[in-house]
DNA sequence: AAAATCAATGTAAGCGCTTACATGGCGATT
DNA sequence: AATCGCCATGTAAGCGCTTACATTGATTTT
């Protein structure tokens, strides 16, 4: 017996395989990767051997030989906001049909975790990357510009930024959604919103507000702010606080559709009536926009498409190394029932 | 100049590091692995050289070199139900606490795809695996087993199963909902449910509603079914799916939330008072149920708790790689207004 | 003062794979 | 029949790290 390929203990290598199958290490793994320049008798016993080990590549050593990992990254805030779990699953599904397997990491909105997983990604080696929001720390982008990491910026539209981005106008869409309250007679306006800090989606989106406002002379202080996290309830709460201000605002604006059917059950629960005493707006038009009664005035984002189009972007990118163009998605204005004339 | 250390095209490496440095390279493993084994002016030397060269460590390259990843793999059916989003958090979170990655695929719900995600994260040297539901192939226990990848199965609870599981009874905890629907007058029964081939979530939940319409000696055969995938607008056409036969069912039993939440707002959109015309339950008890009007009857998983559970588990088993017993979960029948005596 | 101990660092052998290059065998060409 | 070319396969050099073991110099022990 010269080879050995017993599996005792160890878990199978492709030199075991190779023993097993009386050939060399090179045409096991031409098997592997580009059976076509195996003869069909050959790559039986290879297969044979294989199933019979229960043999599984090393990823990491092929990783490391091979210097390609057919891996993309994406970074996402958080998995608990289904926006972003419907943009990824989009975004899977055409990695997917690429042959590329995605890594998914979540930052929980903090940029230094988020820095932390992305050097994670690029340690091991994906082959690109998917960010959400344009706002972080240039050393950032020196840093995968210098790994030679691609990168995608998603949720945001800026043609003019060092990174490609496939995403819509945070600015122009939320001033839309305002411009269409004001009309309707609101003065008294408020929102609810997300940390605008480090989240260039939540700052874009204030900032046509307040563009909105500017243009039908309101002054800023007609505007009152509170701040939330993602979820029912914290939108409830943030309704709550609103309401204990002393002039109760006729309109508030909510960062995203889940914060506001918080905001319009609290409401409700308070004896307040939406629209009639007060109006409630979303952002993104998920299905329960349509199924709040009274349904949601909100802007619908085609968030599968964002997802989709980001990866194709970072394919392209990947493999072509060239420079792409950023993508405009186009959002709509959905009113419904939570908003009346004032 | 004898050793090179300029980092023209490349990305630098350890040994670019060291050469800058002016040490060897286990010295800079070490700097990077255990600091404490090198003495402070020999540390400072490689942190700067590291700044300098924006190194970044090849995680492949450790991986092949330590046999060990730090990583934890899970795969779940999707990442758009916010349950399965929502205990993976808190899974994540506890990982984070023991300094454990967390590696995230998506199977859609298919066990072919499931079972290539299992084999890319083994591949890619997960010290650990989290599985949604006991049911599969056996002979993907046996791989995992030889190739000594530890497993958890979580959101089912059974101390005899192969594996630990971390989960609930699903076959009693629809029981005693069904019993609760049975104990108010309802014998006209309905369910919509995931398909629960290959389910086992979905098809203990179905076994739980038979055996308590056994025990009240109802007959089999009053029991409608109509199977539907997750989502709101899907729980809506499986209702009228239901109305379309001759007799209407005077309760609904949904597999989910999100499912009932979509049959009640269907069931008003054709006129149909809930609960007086039709009973609506759902499962899990995410905050929709509570600002859904009515309100929904569920069943309260506590996910989070789960999800936590699940990743000591699986962290104890890696550690310690000795059995570890599988933990129940309970869950607490929640009766709002969507059901009503009939 | 020589020997023993110890902490800090260096040396070098892999980890499991890919792939450029070398080799050998066979049919086609002359 | 000698030559060429080509295809299938083998040989072996890394890929970037970790780590057992060796080495060095300083400090302590006898």
């Amino acid at each position: 017996m010269t080879t050995d390929h017993n599996n005792m203990g160890r878990t199978p290598t492709l030199a075991d395989v190779a023993g097993l199958a009386g050939v060399s290490t090179a045409t096991v793994s031409r098997c592997l990767n580009s059976p076509d320049q195996v003869v069909e008798r050959t790559r039986k016993k290879v297969e044979d051997a294989v199933l019979k080990l229960g043999y599984a590549p090393n990823f990491n050593a092929r990783a490391l030989a091979a210097k390609r990992t057919n891996t993309i990254g994406a970074i996402i805030p958080t998995m608990e906001n289904a926006i972003f779990a419907r943009g990824l699953q989009s975004f899977q599904e055409e990695l997917g049909r690429s042959g590329v397997t995605l890594l998914v990491a979540s930052s929980s909105y903090s940029t230094d975790l988020e820095e932390e997983q992305i050097r994670t990604l690029v340690s091991r080696g994906a082959d690109g990357i998917l960010l959400i929001g344009l706002h972080r720390d240039p050393k950032i982008y020196e840093f995968l510009k210098r790994q030679n990491v691609p990168v995608v910026v998603a949720w945001v539209f800026d043609p003019n930024a060092k990174v490609p981005t496939v995403g819509f106008d945070n600015f122009s869409a939320m001033k839309a959604l305002a411009d269409r309250v004001i009309s309707m007679g609101h003065r008294r306006l408020s929102t609810i919103t997300a940390s605008p800090q480090g989240n260039d989606r939540a700052s874009e989106r204030l900032r046509g507000i307040y563009a909105s406002m500017m243009e039908a002379g309101i002054p800023k202080t007609e505007l009152s702010i509170v701040e939330a996290e993602y979820g029912i309830d914290e939108g409830g709460a943030a309704l709550e606080q609103l309401l204990r201000q002393t002039v109760r605002p006729s309109v508030v604006m909510c960062g995203n559709d889940v914060l506001a059917v918080g905001a319009i059950a609290k409401a409700q629960e308070l004896g307040l009536s939406v629209p009639n005493d007060i109006s409630v707006t979303g952002f993104d038009d998920i299905e329960i926009a349509k199924i709040s009664s009274p349904a949601l005035t909100t802007v619908h984002v085609p968030h599968r498409r964002m997802g989709k189009e980001a990866a194709k972007l970072l394919i392209n990118l990947v493999n072509a190394a060239k420079k792409q163009n950023s993508i405009l998605i186009e959002t709509s204005l959905v009113v419904r029932a939570s908003l009346s004339s004032v």
